[in-house]
DNA sequence: GTCAATGCAAACTCTTTGCAATCTG
DNA sequence: CAGATTGCAAAGAGTTTGCATTGAC
């Protein structure tokens, strides 16, 4: 049971791609198409290999790295974001207390933060339809006060 | 600047440590120690590389793997956590609209979910010493549909 | 003393890169 | 037609594993 968005909303995000592009000056190859066109309407955020997979059946000659370079070419145009903290790597947290994140999207760093207004999250109660919940925090992005400096001193 | 929980804080995880390993039957080891003292102490979630580099300061001979396996370790005694959905390789997500995760703890799924109640959350002022806030988005954590049926076939 | 844990090296997986051939705008 | 993009293959990260040795309980 894949979960996709309906073809109105894929043609909606597709529209925009298409804007984006001609703006940036990429390409719009079939293989771009296609890959976003996965991407765009899969709501589950499967990973690259699945990806790759799926465009592979409609398109037998796609290669691996072209839709790494893609992806991250999407990202580039601002049309995906990525899941996680933006780096290469597990990371652990070894606070057990109620705490939240925030992280910055352009270093990676991720500081702890509390706050007992976000403690008790009010959700959704149509939320046990996808599972049974185990615990929830905000994730908060943003640019740390470093990068912030930084890239005042490079302009 | 690098940021450290007090030294009673980290005691106190020490103390859960050596409860825990002794109730796992896991051995105490100073490599162990030392691992566990150093993200105890962080509040900046470091990668792997990162942990093991500082350890190494103090003890020279420990090995990267060793790091990893503690880590892991630590990790299934439930004293540590990850970040981000407990997986391999990036993920990307095309949904541009305000929206949440449910990801599951067993098997990595990730599916977005909505909630007008949960857009506009209520970040704490203080958390511009960290930095300038893009966005910010609920992450909740369970055990989805299938993972839970299995786990009851499972028993 | 026993059995788990370590360190090393090699294997594996995921991701990126160089380059010639190809295709888009 | 020019320059970006592709596919391939090879290189690079990050992570895991087998095995003999070491060390905690």
């Amino acid at each position: 049971m894949k979960r996709r968005a309906g073809p109105d909303r894929i043609e909606q995000r597709l529209e925009r791609l298409r804007t984006a592009a001609r703006g940036a000056g990429l390409k719009l190859t079939p293989q771009r198409l296609e890959i976003f066109r996965e991407i765009a309407g899969s709501e589950e955020h499967p990973d690259v290999e699945t990806v790759f997979r799926a465009v592979q059946e409609r398109m037998p000659t796609v290669s691996l790295d072209t839709v790494y370079r893609t992806l991250w070419a999407l990202h580039y145009l601002g049309l995906v974001t990525t899941l996680g903290p933006q780096q290469n790597g597990v990371r652990f947290d070894a606070n057990l207390e109620k705490h939240h994140h925030f992280s910055c999207v352009s270093c990676g760093l991720v500081r702890d933060f509390e706050s007992p207004k976000l403690d008790d999250l009010p959700l959704p109660a149509d939320l046990k339809s996808l599972g049974s919940v185990l615990n929830a925090h905000v994730e908060v992005r943003g640019l740390c006060t470093r990068c912030e400096a930084e890239k005042k001193t490079d302009s």
